[in-house]
DNA sequence: ATTTACCGTTAACATAGGTTAACAATTTTT
DNA sequence: AAAAATTGTTAACCTATGTTAACGGTAAAT
């Protein structure tokens, strides 16, 4: 159950088998099925989610009741509503499972205290948000600059693994364009090979 | 020359006299003219600008020749290609001046050192991270789920100091639309009054 | 003072992607 | 096993934004 977050947290600190294992105790396991709710708009986003097993997604609903997906998770990955959790205020977006899945919830209070108990963590957690951040300027930059053909080819070579387990109309969504516009995509880059 | 920073950091954390003397020796004063670089596209990003006063952006050039702003800067905001400053790759965007502009450079070994040598200062940068990845999943949210206009809007009321100060050329490039379009949105938006 | 560069707007035309609707195959549910 | 839902494709038509070029006002440089 632990096994691949501890490896997650290996990979950037070196903790002793003590830290690890208090570390683990600040940690709530939780199964979900494809399609349960982790959040839902309008709560206020009270854990992190480490995915252990599964799939996520992150996403909005517009005024038109259009689901726009701002990211998925998959093993090894964090997901939540960043804004919500830090803030305590309301989520503006929701999260829930495309598969099956396993989770290890790490409440707001038990992260701040978990970051406090063990500095290495606080470090994890920093080099994390690091990553997290120079990705997110990478897709901005992909949002504003380039059109929507090289977005989906861009995404094949970044994350194969999620291509393989997403709906095509999830992914158009990740894109920023509709499902149809990404068949016609598809097709003409068959047409080209 | 420091105010604005230690204003910054003392906002998130609280530091003795101590510990505040010796943050600021791990910084590195810089004075730039407007339109000098602080990263050019290709090097390596050394340093964490802090910008104590003026105005800079981060952009990227495409294939043909376009700008595409990524991010702006205004006082008590940092600016980096946080890619290239982690990985110590090769940098895909330049940073300079809109401005002329007074920094605080922290380079990266400094920034490693300072962060160990004092936890509250990691905690600082964990919560720094925390709040520019809030922004940039909201940004990243109506890229891909509302028109051009309404992002529009939506910079104007989050940043009414950087419209003020920057060329709506500017302004059209981070939106992801060309100039003309901000133009033909502004007169629609005029109209509607 | 004059010239050059920058900034912003405007219009005509073009295009990438959106919308709508229909269809077929596959998967899920009953 | 059958029905319903999901997934993905396709085509005709539409629209938001891109492209190109021109123009005028202001600021900066000479």
């Amino acid at each position: 159950m632990f096994t691949v977050l501890q490896e997650q947290i290996l990979k950037r600190v070196k903790l002793t088998k003590e830290e690890l294992a208090l570390a683990k105790t600040f940690f709530i396991p939780k199964k979900v099925r494809k399609r349960q709710f982790i959040l839902q708009e309008g709560e206020v986003c009270k854990s992190l989610a480490f995915i252990s097993e599964g799939c996520l997604r992150n996403y909005s609903v517009d005024d038109k009741g259009e689901e726009h997906i701002i990211r998925f998770g998959i093993e090894g990955w964090w997901l939540s509503d960043m804004h919500s959790f830090t803030t305590g205020s309301p989520s503006m977006s929701s999260i829930d499972a495309i598969e099956d899945s396993e989770l290890l919830l790490l409440e707001k209070s038990s992260y701040d205290k978990l970051c406090a108990a063990i500095p290495k963590i606080e470090h994890y957690f920093r080099i994390l948000l690091e990553n997290t951040n120079s990705a997110a300027m990478k897709r901005i930059s992909d949002l504003i600059s380039v059109p929507a053909e090289e977005r989906y080819l861009n995404f094949l070579k970044t994350y194969p693994e999620i291509t393989q387990r997403v709906p095509q109309s999830q992914i158009a969504s990740f894109l920023g364009i509709t499902p149809q516009s990404l068949s016609r995509i598809r097709k003409e880059l068959s047409e080209k090979k």
